[in-house]
RNA sequence: GGGCGGAUAGCUCAGCGGAAGAGCAUCGGCCUUACAAGCCGGGGGUCGCAGGUUCGAACCCUGCUCCGCCCACCA
């Protein structure tokens, strides 16, 4: 038998299997394949980014199900890929050759600039694959996408021509988010609000022909220079008769029309005044569609003012502008109130400076009509999303939808397929571009989502009808996290639906945000992030400060870092960060990761490591054909606990095949966790010990039935862990004797299923009474420090039935507690005695002579006797209850009737044993 | 302003109508020939507060208090 060292070491057992699965192809899917397609596409991550914790999440969660679905006999396709991610992308490059070469994108020009993401892709596109393989993820490679590959783009231009070819996508001069660092327009989801402290200033406008003045409040006086009109509200009486008539702009030599709307006015500061700019807000902009005024842009691209606003102002950025402007106001005597007021404030959620709603010219896609199939489609039910309550969530979005501007004004990304030409003007949307000098293609590239929006049909090879699309499509499960149902989820919906009038999966399965110990987001800055790497393999804090130093991480974090980790990670191997994964999946929203945690899921794995040790070391002369023979002909010659454990082993197969079902992770990995510690480990091992052990000849037999019901307990277990723990359950796999049509590797092997003919209610009983004596012995014994090494008498009274099964089982007992057990049909009175009862009457004594207080047994016997009086009075109290008896359930009742009857007749047990003591 | 979560043992969380649970931490005893990354045992909770429904509530309903997230002319 092969000797596996003392614990388990993952680091060479892991990276061999994934090369031996490789090799063999089994992460392969065909489409032509005939059993039942199994189809998810990953979340592809940013090309440049490594993956963090979330994606170690999420995409375990994808290889169990892939895993699993595989092992149950699905044609399992699992496809890879990366996403070009654009401004992020963009951003990350620029600042690099900035640091290095200390040139920004436009010395050196878009098409170098372009070069140069594509090489640092090139460059980096491996680190995130090469994660991917670490944590033994079964990812079809042959499959592998890029959102920016050739078929990719082909693709996103047809989706691009043929929603323009619809009407759905147009060009049209807006209000638009407009971020100046990153010199581009943003979607409103890529717009963070906050409430930030402002001042709400007062300035009162001279009314044309007339002394009086309307006063107005602003938080955002420099804009002033581009109001087009006042609003007051039609039914403030105040106000009624300066409606019609002008308004003398401060500081312009404009003057504006003072128009009646209610809608705008409804909402402001309290002045019954408003002055509209439709060229810097978007409500003023709406009232200035339904009043027909101008619209002025009075800042550039950069944030500066410019014409039509007075020379004097032209130049300066908003700040500037707004202290010359109020400067010029209170000169004028026309700033007549400031007070502190919250405002609130977006900000880009890439760079973090303030957006400025500006006036341009973008490509939007109409959202309305697409919105409506997918508002259905989760309706009834056709898409059922996974924790329920993102149901209200999405379909509020979705029934809220505006329009989606889709232009960037990026050089990275999908540059949009529309040309004009230089001298007639005409615009030109195409497949291609069209021939001839005079056309120049549109600068602008598309929002990054508006590539992935196509991900689950894109990726297998729409708008060609493949193979693969018509296998895989739609595809079963979308795991992802909750923060892009809007900007993800929900528009695969509608891309789904619009283009391949079909789903593009039945289930979304949101996972939880994972946070610090402290609650905390992780994030790069802040340095509390974990890499799923430094996990798998280990690292000393000095590798985790010198890392975060060399990915320029503030010098906070890299502190942080130093203080989090004192001692460094510890290598847990990928399948104890799998098995954390899996068993913490289900808290809510947020998940809180500690390093503690993934330890105590690595002692696990070591758990199962010296378990298989313990077997190895004993399966000699095992033959696993014969005894795949014998459990298929019935149970002959097992003992209680081979029952026992087949018994429990089915009830884990059943429980982890209906959590996975219903995508209850956590509820899955505890139940493997309790069976194989708390039942296979703690119990079964040490009571199959003596049949192991005996090498007597006439105990051959009752031996290789042990044996049998070990190697087939732990060959199952560990098909049943496969998915949760791919590494090390291969490892041991393939070292277990296993019949002879084994496939080659457990990977392959089919999942198990549940055999209701190893359900065994009576063997379930009968260890029940055998774990609870030898718990009440072992407590005594530690009660009274025995030393473990001494072995103790034991006197077991017990009636009827139990006194049979008792008296058949003390061998067991004997082997649990260290005692020498006999069966009595009366007791002695004894002082010099421990005593206990279980089961009702099952009376237990221990006689420890010199050992026994008097006085601390009796304060021992009293407690129990106590609680169980306490539990009686509940329960006679219960069924003392009329209601209680008429209306509750008969079998509820009953059991309370048993449970009263047990409670009593332990009491009475122990009142005598305490009156023993007197 | 609105919506959605959360509040259960020292910590992190399961349980979501019929006996208060797990892991970690803690305390005590053990190097017992698979495993000290281990074994055995113990302590620890008016299940956020107040009402209600029910024979029965941690669980359902109503209100309240804290905490978190999201949306914000649309809630």
């Amino acid at each position: 038998m092969t000797q596996l060292p003392k614990a388990y070491d993952p680091r060479e057992v892991e990276p061999k299997w994934y090369r031996i699965w490789l090799e063999h192809d089994y992460f392969r899917a065909d489409a032509a394949d005939s059993k039942t397609p199994y189809s998810i596409s990953i979340p592809p991550p940013n090309v440049t980014g490594s993956l963090h914790i979330g994606h170690a999440l999420g995409s375990t969660i994808q290889d169990i199900l892939i895993r699993w679905r595989r092992m149950r006999a699905a044609n399992a396709l699992w496809v890879p890929g990366t996403d070009h991610a654009g401004i992020s992308t963009q951003i990350i490059v620029e600042r690099v050759i900035q640091r290095d070469e200390g040139k920004s994108r436009h010395d050196l020009g878009r098409e170098e600039f372009v070069r140069r993401v594509r090489a640092w892709k090139e460059r980096y596109g491996h680190r995130i694959s090469e994660q991917e393989k670490a944590l033994g993820f079964s990812l079809d490679w042959s499959r592998d996408r890029f959102t920016m590959d050739e078929g990719y783009s082909r693709a996103v231009r047809e989706c691009f021509v043929r929603l323009h070819e619809e009407g759905l996508i147009y060009k049209a001069r807006r209000l638009i988010n407009w971020c100046a660092s990153c010199q581009t327009a943003l979607s409103d989801l890529e717009v963070r609000v906050t409430d930030e402290p402002g001042t709400l200033w007062s300035i009162a406008y001279p009314v044309e022909g007339s002394d009086e003045k309307l006063v107005l409040a602003t938080t955002r006086p420099e804009t002033m220079l581009g109001d087009t009109a006042v609003a007051v509200h039609p039914e403030d009486e105040r106000y009624r008769h300066l409606i019609g008539r002008h308004a003398l702009l401060p500081l312009t030599d404009r003057k504006i029309p003072i128009i009646a709307d209610a809608i705008l006015v409804d909402r402001e500061f309290g002045t019954g005044v408003v002055k509209v700019t439709p060229g810097h807000d978007f409500h003023d902009f709406e009232t200035g569609l339904r009043h027909d005024l101008p619209q002025i842009s009075i800042l550039d691209l950069d944030g500066r003012v410019i014409a039509p606003a007075p020379e004097k102002y032209r130049g300066l950025d908003v700040a500037a502008a707004r202290r010359a402007v109020l400067a010029d106001l209170a000169a004028a005597g026309l700033l007549v109130g400031e007070k502190a007021h919250v405002i609130p404030l977006g900000r880009c959620t890439r760079s973090n400076t303030v957006v400025e709603p500006l006036l341009s010219v973008q490509w939007f896609c109409k959202m309305g009509g697409l919105a409506e199939p997918a508002v259905a489609a989760v309706e009834d039910g056709r898409i059922k999303l996974i924790p329920e309550g993102w149901t209200k969530t999405y379909m509020h979005w979705m029934k809220n939808i505006q329009d989606w501007c889709i232009s960037r004004q990026l050089w990275w990304g999908h540059r949009i397929p529309a040309w004009t030409n230089r001298r007639t003007g005409e615009l030109v949307v195409a497949r291609d571009p069209p021939t001839g000098d005079e056309w120049e293609q549109d600068p602008d590239v598309l929002d990054t989502w508006f590539s992935s929006w196509m991900w689950p049909f894109a990726t297998l090879g729409w708008p060609e009808k493949t193979r693969d699309l018509a296998t895989f499509y739609p595809t079963n499960v979308l795991v992802t996290g909750f923060d892009i149902i809007f900007f993800w989820v929900a528009r695969m919906i509608m891309a789904g639906l619009h283009f391949m009038k079909k789903i593009p999966f039945r289930t979304v399965y949101l996972t939880p945000l994972i946070v610090d110990e402290n609650g905390d987001k992780m994030s790069k800055s802040k340095g509390n992030g974990i890499d799923p790497l430094d996990v798998v393999h280990g690292a000393t804090q000095d590798d985790l400060v010198a890392r975060a130093r060399e990915q320029g991480a503030p010098e906070a974090a890299v502190e942080f870092i130093a203080k989090s980790f004192p001692e460094g990670i510890p290598a847990a191997g990928a399948d104890a960060l799998r098995f954390t994964m899996a068993a913490l999946s289900g808290q809510g929203r947020t998940m809180r990761l500690s390093i503690a945690r993934i330890e105590g899921y690595r002692h696990f794995a070591n758990k199962i490591w010296n378990a298989a040790r313990f077997a190895l070391m004993n399966l000699e002369g095992f033959e696993p054909d014969r005894f795949a023979d014998t459990l298929r002909e019935g149970k002959p010659g097992l003992s209680l606990p081979d029952r026992w454990i087949l018994a429990r082993l089915q009830q884990t197969v059943k429980d982890v095949d209906d959590a996975l079902e219903a995508f209850r992770f956590h509820d899955a990995a505890h139940a493997l966790y309790r069976f194989f510690w708390s039942e296979l480990c703690d119990w079964y091992i040490e009571l199959a010990k003596p049949a192991l052990y005996e090498p007597s000849p006439e105990a051959a037999a009752r031996r290789r039935v042990t044996q049998g019901t070990l190697a087939h307990t732990l060959e199952t277990a560990l098909r049943l862990l496969h998915p949760f723990m791919p590494f090390i359950t291969e490892e041991i796999w393939q070292q277990l004797p296993k019949p002879s049509v084994a496939p080659s590797s457990v990977m392959i092997t089919a999942f198990p299923g549940t055999e209701e003919r190893f359900f065994d209610a009576e063997a379930e009983r009968q260890m029940g009474l055998v774990i609870d004596v030898s718990v009440a012995v072992r407590a005594i014994r530690a009660e009274y420090r025995v030393p473990p090494s001494e072995t103790v008498e034991l006197t077991i009274r017990a009636d009827g039935e139990r006194r049979g099964i008792l008296a058949g089982l003390a061998g067991m007992v004997e082997r649990a507690t260290r005692a020498k057990v006999t069966m009595v049909p009366a007791l002695a009175a004894t002082k010099n005695a421990a005593k206990a009862v279980v089961a009702g009457d099952v009376e237990l004594v221990v006689p420890l002579a010199g050992l026994i207080d008097v006085a601390a047994e009796k304060a021992r016997l009293d407690k129990e006797v106590r609680k169980a009086d306490r539990e009686g009075e509940t329960l006679t109290r219960k069924l003392g209850n009329a209601a209680f008896v008429e209306r509750a359930p008969a079998e509820v009742v009953e059991r309370e009737r048993g449970r009263l009857e047990e409670v009593t007749a332990r009491a009475a047990r122990l009142r005598s044993a305490l009156a023993a003591l007197e």
